[in-house]
DNA sequence: TTAAATTCTGACGAAATCGGTCGGGATTGA
DNA sequence: TCAATCCCGACCGATTTCGTCAGAATTTAA
């Protein structure tokens, strides 16, 4: 159960263009340096980011990443679910019957309630929080 | 941000000895066989298990597996951290500065109030809930 | 005392995942 | 046109995970 580094990174990014949000777009390159992240690899991760709808991106020069929406509309859940593909710790939990059996073992009921309280706790944590949290 | 099998399994054959608790030591082979995990696998497993007090074995014919203690003292929580190594999340929460700079980063709080959840909620749960339920 | 049942232990291996790199293409502003 | 920048897919090495196996140690029962 560690966090892999994608989603520590990916909180960093993101806290980092909150940081940025209303100015002019940030380059990867800005990010990565800022956020002590090997650039390459932050681009997968915007990318994804990207195309789950959380950040904007600019071609060409002067181009770059901003928030989609404003800091306190986008939640570390959102972030996590994104780039984890998803918080739900068991595919039992969700495509239906994974385990074989039909799944109606007692077992489930500790996975739902694991499940839904993980997400009720990231949801509940807005990048505006984070940024209020600094001064 | 999968649970393991290994978390998995471990839960299932906990769960099963506690369905039989107080009675004789339960070979692994049952509990193979009656949770559907792979014999060699879960000895193992409980060999983990026993190490951190959680259950007892009994070596020799006639021996197996029980229960170090009630399923009322046994929670999800201490299953998950001793399969697990620890619910912690994050190195850098526990073992000092592992992310470098004295880490005092605005996420430190998002990933300590996540790790201080989760342990709130599998500690919240024991074997006799799980028991209790079957009803 | 011997045989059978059972745990204990460490080594091994295949497969998946993870963290990260690279090269080259597409797009845009100056 | 050129430089900055995103876009994308392929690739790679290391680690972890899931699982197997063989054999030693221990205990009970016949």
């Amino acid at each position: 159960m560690k966090l892999s580094t994608r989603a520590r990174y990916g909180i960093h990014a993101m806290y980092d263009l909150a940081q940025n949000y209303g100015a002019q777009p940030r380059p990867i390159k800005a990010v990565a340096e800022a956020q002590a992240i090997p650039e390459a690899y932050l681009e997968q991760l915007l990318c994804t980011l990207r195309r789950a709808g959380l950040v904007i991106s600019a071609r060409g020069a002067q181009g770059g990443y901003m928030l989609s929406r404003p800091p306190g509309e986008i939640t570390v859940g959102d972030i996590l679910r994104s780039l984890e593909g998803g918080l739900t710790l068991l595919d039992c939990l969700e495509g239906e019957d994974a385990c074989g059996k039909s799944c109606d073992c007692p077992s489930r009921k500790v996975w739902k309630r694991l499940r839904d309280g993980l997400n009720e706790i990231v949801d509940g944590i807005t990048l505006e929080d984070m940024l209020r949290r600094d001064e």
